[in-house]
DNA sequence: TGCGCATGCCGAG
DNA sequence: TCGGCCTGCGCAA
């Protein structure tokens, strides 16, 4: 589940697991052997993730950045790692712990410059509280794109994908499809703030649930509600189905080639 | 068993 | 705006 929530969770799981001792890195296969190498063996001084990125720092050598793209995830185990199965891309393991990092759009060493390069490039992140939402408002307020598309584009704000873009703007009972430029700052505010309350949820419980407990189905038991995305969710994925609200049919589209779902009663034009 | 789809992103056109 | 891609899942056949 490749949101920003779940590149924080693993920077804090990598430094837990391994920060700061010796560790052993290996590419079993592809082209990042030859970075392994140079690691191998080097301690891991720090870990950070920025959106939907992760840096696992290096001190001695560099940062390995990590993008997992749709497909990319990492897989924890205590005690020593088995025979490396199929294409594994990274492996960082001590004796007691290991993680195997599989299907990642990006996994390179990269300097100090060129990460700073990365964060240059990302617009703020509602998991990090060093950042604030200033930024992205300076883009959003000025832009006639849709703000289902300006949330989702990371070089606005950082760490969002297609489910919290659904639900944050379902709870703040926003159209999706409204140009940036006629949110009102307090809109945004409230946008900005939601997000930040959902993803530090989802940090902390490893799963994307916004449903607030007035409007859980009573029926619905936790087995149940956990599907492919793991937590209860008002729209996403929801398409034809009663708004947990109002209970009028929730819409579906394809906006800029990705799914889109809201409902057109609790989220009206205008 | 194989198909289509998916929480992402990039580059070509 | 579209196709492509590194994977894994649910579902139909």
């Amino acid at each position: 589940m490749p949101e920003g929530h779940t590149l924080h969770r693993l920077a804090a799981e990598y430094r837990q697991l391994f920060g700061g001792e010796p560790v052993r890195v290996s590419s079993p296969q592809g082209p990042f052997a030859a970075a392994a190498r140079r690691l191998d063996n080097q301690a891991l001084t720090s870990t950070e993730a920025h959106g939907k990125h992760l840096f696992l720092g290096f001190a001695a050598v560099g940062w390995i950045h990590v993008h997992l793209g749709l497909y990319g995830k990492v897989r924890f185990g205590d005690g020593p790692a088995p025979a490396p199965v199929g294409q594994l891309r990274l492996r960082i393991a001590t004796d007691d712990h290991y993680a195997d990092l599989r299907g990642p759009t990006t996994c390179e060493l990269i300097s100090e410059v060129e990460k700073k390069a990365v964060h240059q490039r990302l617009g703020p992140d509602p998991l990090r509280p060093d950042h604030t939402g200033d930024a992205a408002w300076q883009r959003i307020s000025r832009s006639g794109t849709t703000v289902a598309a300006l949330l989702m584009d990371q070089k606005v704000l950082s760490g969002v994908g297609n489910i919290y873009r659904a639900e944050v703007l379902f709870r703040q009972g926003l159209d999706p499809r409204m140009p940036g430029r006629s949110l009102s700052r307090a809109q945004w505010d409230g946008i900005w703030a939601d997000l930040t309350v959902l993803m530090r949820d989802g940090v902390r419980d490893g799963w994307i649930d916004t449903v607030r407990p007035e409007h859980m189905p009573q029926a619905m038991g936790r087995a149940a509600r956990e599907d492919a995305h793991g937590g209860e969710v008002y729209v996403y994925r929801r398409a034809h189905q009663p708004c947990l609200v109002c209970g009028h049919p929730v819409s579906t589209e394809t906006h800029a080639g990705r799914n889109l779902f809201w409902c057109p009663a609790c989220q009206p034009p205008g």
